[in-house]
DNA sequence: TGGGGGTACGGGGTTTTTCCCGTTTCGGAG
DNA sequence: CTCCGAAACGGGAAAAACCCCGTACCCCCA
């Protein structure tokens, strides 16, 4: 793509006012243009069969069927040269350390001015990534918290493990999601000790605050 | 205000390219103006002893400070002539109804139609109020479910409630609680039934799901 | 052909949460 | 002045959550 030219920018967020909003805002941009929406990751994919290819990809983290780490991941496979830049609500570094991992070239938040996003936009365009500092502060933090501090996110959850912490994020007890997964106990037992290491926290309420801050769940 | 003027907006919301984008968008609605903005609800009364009064303004219920809920109401205490319309991202019950109770004339979604939101704003400024079928539907179906079904939403928490709850979405054990605010532990058994019965859970777990999809406490 | 990961399960234990039965104290409304 | 609600506290007990000790099967893959 030449400096002079337009780029072309796609929007993937569940909440249509916002995007509206930010195709507003971006097209405001001179050089950036929106030229399609989704509301999700599974939308985008199949909008792209049939629709231009961006330069851009800007996407929303926390969305129901398909979400911004998915998305991303599936993004860098299939279409390795559109640009993926992150837009979340949360700073917290797990978010950023994944989202990273999963190809994003940026990661800006939703409240960040709107000339932080253009200097994002500029970048992806004409960089190639936008580093800003507060993914290269978290990304020195984490790895300044000692050899492991680097890989000790992103425990990939299995299925089965997805489901029951949908489950555990209920006012059902163990024994009634055991019953509802078709289980025994003593195996629900063992996906929360699981889930308790990968996802580092120490009890019920920790796992359903994790599950809802990251977008594991819908709330 | 006459039909052909152009009605005075204001923005509340803590997520600024939102904002932003929203500003462009009403912008462009012709007779529409966004006159200031503000990050939430104590950043706009600050505002609003030196700017000018609105004839709108377009709350969020999930501000940091001081939420939607107590912004409407002080709307309602000492400016009345001032119209709220509520921008939310949950279409829960109970969020509806407190919002209309604190004086809200409107009530819609964050993934709404941007011509759903003009209309919303053309029925405020004509008739002073845009009631949806989401919260038309709301209400009669909070009155159909028995004679209490109006009144049961919305107990309103103490203080000392509201710093438990905070508390309660953590990985404390409730001992660990108690000694934080210094209290017995017997104490805090009253508060957590105190809030069990208010917000109409059974758990531990139920209360910091409440918490959060509710806004009482930052995540 | 052995190892590793995912899945599923048993027994026995401690700690935490939940739920009862109560009491006192204090300040404000009737 | 008395009643009421709120905030604070106690003892005891059942249920749920949490944490160990393990086993076994299947599938993939090096």
């Amino acid at each position: 793509m030449s400096a002079d030219s337009v780029a072309k920018v796609v929007l993937v967020d569940d909440h249509k006012l916002f995007r509206k909003g930010m195709v507003e805002l971006i097209n405001g941009f001179k050089g950036y243009e929106v030229i399609w929406e989704a509301n999700n990751g599974k939308d985008m994919i199949g909008k792209l069969t049939f629709s231009q290819k961006p330069d851009i990809a800007l996407l929303d983290i926390n969305m129901p069927e398909m979400d911004g780490y998915e998305t991303a991941g599936w993004l860098k496979e299939h279409h390795p040269e559109v640009k993926v830049l992150a837009l979340s609500m949360n700073d917290n570094e797990d978010s950023i350390i994944r989202m990273i991992r999963a190809g994003a070239k940026g990661y800006i938040l939703k409240d960040a001015e709107p000339t932080e996003l253009r200097l994002a936009l500029h970048d992806l365009s004409t960089k190639g990534f936008f580093y800003s500092e507060l993914v290269s502060g978290t990304l020195v933090n984490s790895l300044n918290r000692g050899p492991e501090g680097g890989k000790s996110q992103a425990a990939p959850l299995t299925d089965r493990e997805k489901e029951f912490l949908k489950l555990a994020c209920s006012e059902l007890t163990y024994k009634e999601i055991a019953d509802q997964m078709c289980l025994a106990t003593r195996t629900i037992d063992g996906y929360r000790e699981a889930l308790f290491e990968k996802l580092h926290v120490r009890s019920r309420t920790g796992l359903a605050l994790y599950a809802v801050k990251h977008g594991l769940v819908e709330i």
